[in-house]
DNA sequence: CGTACACCCTTGAAATTCTCAAGCATTTCC
DNA sequence: GGAAATGCTTGAGAATTTCAAGGGTGTACG
């Protein structure tokens, strides 16, 4: 559909963008007292969406739900979340946020958007943007 | 800059595309029998730049030192890697692909390019997204 | 010159993360 | 009701990572 090697220096910018918005997200991390793969399940949590069964969250990371299972304990030792029975299969546990693990997400959201280069693009061009992005992901009516 | 609302929805775009290239990446670093870790110091390590010292790969990659020396024993252990002392500098040891990790490393760009879903669009289309991941990274003129 | 200091890499020990293999509880299918 | 399947948890072990210590090399200063 296209040249490839064009293609290949978009995959490098995609690749350096994502590495520098990593690069903020260490510092917080570190104010936050929160390691890497504890964040990452933190930030898996859609508050928006329903309660996500913990098998589910571990296929979306693609480990064992093993160790979904001990993040969550940190998750839940720090106050951050809280394993709450699924109300129809008595096997499943979801994962939910608590007022606090929301706050503390919320704040990784706010600095990923203040921090992440794209930031630094018009309103106009952010459109752009969205739009090249939406078609490349196959999701046309993207939702946030 | 801009509406932070917007902003926050590239970032998750951003995000999910990075997410997708890897899923497509593990299948890959599965046949070559690579780890993640592995395979990621191997991308690091640019044939066409100067041989890097290992402590400024560390720094890259926000680990220390002794991690990278690990990685990189593996990577001479495959063949794929070899260790060269600094021509000016006898503290120094660099990192520096053999053929064979060339070879692999190109597989992994061959890839990413063919794989990724910024593939699908068309060439105009990836022009437009060059020139804006450009302007948000600061690099107008970018390099591959 | 030579001594102190700094820098770079390596090694060993310990902590964290991750996977694999049971095991228990619950649901589903007959 | 009972067998099989599903979902989570626990324990053991491997892999990755960091920290602390040490040896080798370069640099600055007397």
């Amino acid at each position: 559909m296209a040249d490839t090697q064009l293609t290949g220096t978009l995959v490098d910018q995609v690749v350096t963008l994502a590495q520098r918005t990593l690069d903020d997200l260490r510092d917080i991390l570190r104010t936050l007292d929160l390691t890497e793969p504890v964040a990452n399940l933190l930030w898996l949590v859609d508050p928006a969406a329903d309660p996500a069964p913990l098998r589910q969250l571990a296929e979306r990371l693609h480990c064992d739900p093993s160790n979904i299972s001990l993040m969550a304990t940190k998750l839940e030792e720090r106050g951050l979340a809280e394993r709450r029975p699924h109300p129809r299969d008595g096997r499943v546990r979801t994962l939910v946020l608590t007022d606090a693990g929301e706050r503390v997400r919320a704040r990784l959201a706010d600095r990923m958007e203040t921090a992440s280069p794209l930031a630094a693009l018009s309103t106009t061009e952010q459109r752009q943007l969205h739009q090249l992005l939406s078609k490349a992901l196959g999701t046309h009516r993207s939702g946030r």
